[in-house]
DNA sequence: TGTTTTCAGTCAAACGATTGCATAAGGTAA
DNA sequence: TTACCTTATGCAATCGTTTGACTGAAAACA
């Protein structure tokens, strides 16, 4: 039943013809004949003949696989983005292996470590949100093997990535807001220690400046990014005196769950409370209360981009880092608003 | 900078003894003097050798790689899914290679093509939605590269498979609202050529029967699963002069459609008409207008019986082909129902 | 005709690890 | 002392493909 598969030394011998030969023949090379190229192909065409992948890995020291390092795959962001990755790299004939690291740290290197044993041709990674410290991705140099970061991105010089610019992000939902005539507007952050929380902040502080409104560090709260987190800063929001009437939140999860919250205590969402917040996911078309917009940060293009820097990598293309910048956009019913 | 990394052979040439000594005494091979392994060890250690997994891949016939084929990862049931294969596979030191058919048939060839060249040990796959002939899988026995389908599987004997029994799940559905005192129920199946959509319908019939409820063959309405299906769809059944009480649908997205459909004819969801749906998505949690229930799938555990079959295959353990029941459960926020 | 070019192909090594078989050294038993 | 066994090790082939160096023959040129 399992038949053995024609090889190019099966191939040769039919022929009487050296491996070499063969090899060449089906490689189009220039010093092989016509009419010896011709049978090669033929009866290689005939024996179904197709040549064994993981020798020329082997060979070649190149396996034409890249590994994907994600959170959580159950996350629209990041299911957007691997289809950009796959899709590039299809292009290109590579694939994809995939790791979630659910955000913890030792996983994250775990899988590092598993593809490095695969000897993936390179790496792209959102990086786990409590991981901060890199070394293990340091380590790959020692390997050859290139990473590119996306969206969660370490704050280390000198690294290739793609990221979405948050300040920009922050400062478009801001002036939103502001244009809607909202003056006193909260933000609820993720953890203080992510680049991505900083930036935000950074946004929103610099929004606040240019349109002359007070910084009030009162209406900064953080969330652990758990509901019970999101719940803890929505109270002390509600809860202060200069009452936001319009919040920023740090995800559409986030969103959710604080839309939840105020729900359930008699708020009514989009008439005492406006939300903007980011990723625009696909279920808020569907949300009874959505976000009143949502800050697109482009997904699917961001990990287009990683692969393509990645691949140039790979190839030798590009010497010095690059870091690209995706713009944000702000939607509303998956309308841009300008 | 690109150092080479230490080999078999050079561990031998500076311990002066040969790459087959090296070999085994960095795997316990008995016959090896203890003073010569410990020697290979040390110096291993020191040098950092980690042996080339593409050598072995090759010399082993086998790659530790399983492929994953699935319509599309944004479906929360599909990275649930994804989630259970990888554990697992982790677990046993496999790593996951995926792609995405986007319910697209030639695209699915084409990722079989690639994981094939990629020389797999097997792959798992969930059946694109316009896949009707499969050949392509069948193809696969002849390089020895086995396959377990779940979620959407082909009717075809002699396959080894994980399936939810929908037919359960749908009589579970049917007697829940006919408890809530439902007598017109309407369904919305999808498109009538799937298996799933099958099941569904047979699982409609029985519950229906067993509580002596004419079965009304108006009341049975299809999708595509598109917006504009499920409008359709609802349009259809909503027209009727027997207008259902309670609606069954496919999935939980069509659902969403099918909610956003009645809630703009100013339907009031969960007082006018009530839904159950498929997939138990964890957004429903979020929704305003939730469906009354949902039958719960189980993609994690469905991916995790899938992986485990696939590996007793590769490892010979199981001859006869396999199908792995997966209890659906009715569930109301999360919480069993009896 | 003799010399150089070009063509069409072969040879053998290499990639890194594994493994069946052979063998040397040393020990033991008859 | 001879025969035999054990233990530790080396040899060489193998997995399938690629590629630099080489060769023999024919074609082109002077």
């Amino acid at each position: 039943m399992p038949e053995k598969l024609p090889t190019i030394k099966e191939i040769a011998k039919r022929l009487n013809i050296s491996p070499s030969s063969v090899s060449r023949a089906l490689h189009n090379h220039p010093s092989i004949g016509i009419s010896t190229k011709e049978k090669v192909v033929s009866l290689a065409k005939e024996l179904g003949y197709e040549p064994n992948q993981t020798a020329i890995f082997f060979q070649k020291r190149k396996t034409f696989t890249i590994g994907v390092i994600l959170p959580k795959l159950s996350e629209a962001f990041f299911s957007e983005a691997i289809s950009g990755i796959e899709d590039f790299a299809a292009k290109h004939k590579y694939t994809v292996l995939v790791g979630q690291s659910h955000n913890n740290f030792e996983k994250e290197k775990k899988i590092i470590e598993t593809m490095k044993d695969h000897r993936v041709d390179g790496i792209i990674v959102s990086v786990a949100k409590n991981t901060f410290q890199y070394s293990h991705f340091e380590a790959l140099k020692k390997y050859n093997i290139p990473v590119v970061f996306f969206d969660c991105i370490p704050d280390t010089p000198n690294i290739d990535a793609v990221e979405c610019d948050m300040i920009d992000g922050t400062v478009k939902a801001i002036n939103f807001l502001i244009k809607k005539k909202h003056k006193v507007i909260g933000f609820i952050n993720g953890p203080a220690k992510l680049p991505a929380s900083q930036q935000r902040l950074q946004g929103y502080k610099i929004a606040m400046q240019k349109n002359r409104l007070k910084f009030d560090p009162q209406l900064i709260v953080n969330t652990d990014l758990t509901p019970a987190g999101t719940e803890q800063a929505m109270f002390e929001l509600l809860a202060y005196k200069r009452k936001p009437s319009a919040i920023v939140a740090f995800n559409d999860y986030v969103t959710l769950d604080a839309v939840q919250y105020a729900r359930s205590k008699g708020i009514i969402v989009n008439r005492d409370i406006f939300f903007v917040s980011y990723a625009n996911l696909p279920v808020n078309h569907y949300m009874a209360y959505p976000p009143l917009a949502s800050i697109e940060q482009f997904p699917y293009e961001q990990g287009e981009k990683a692969m393509e820097i990645l691949l140039n990598i790979i190839q030798e293309k590009t010497m010095q880092p690059v870091k690209a910048i995706i713009e944000p956009q702000l939607m509303l019913n998956n309308q841009l608003v300008l």
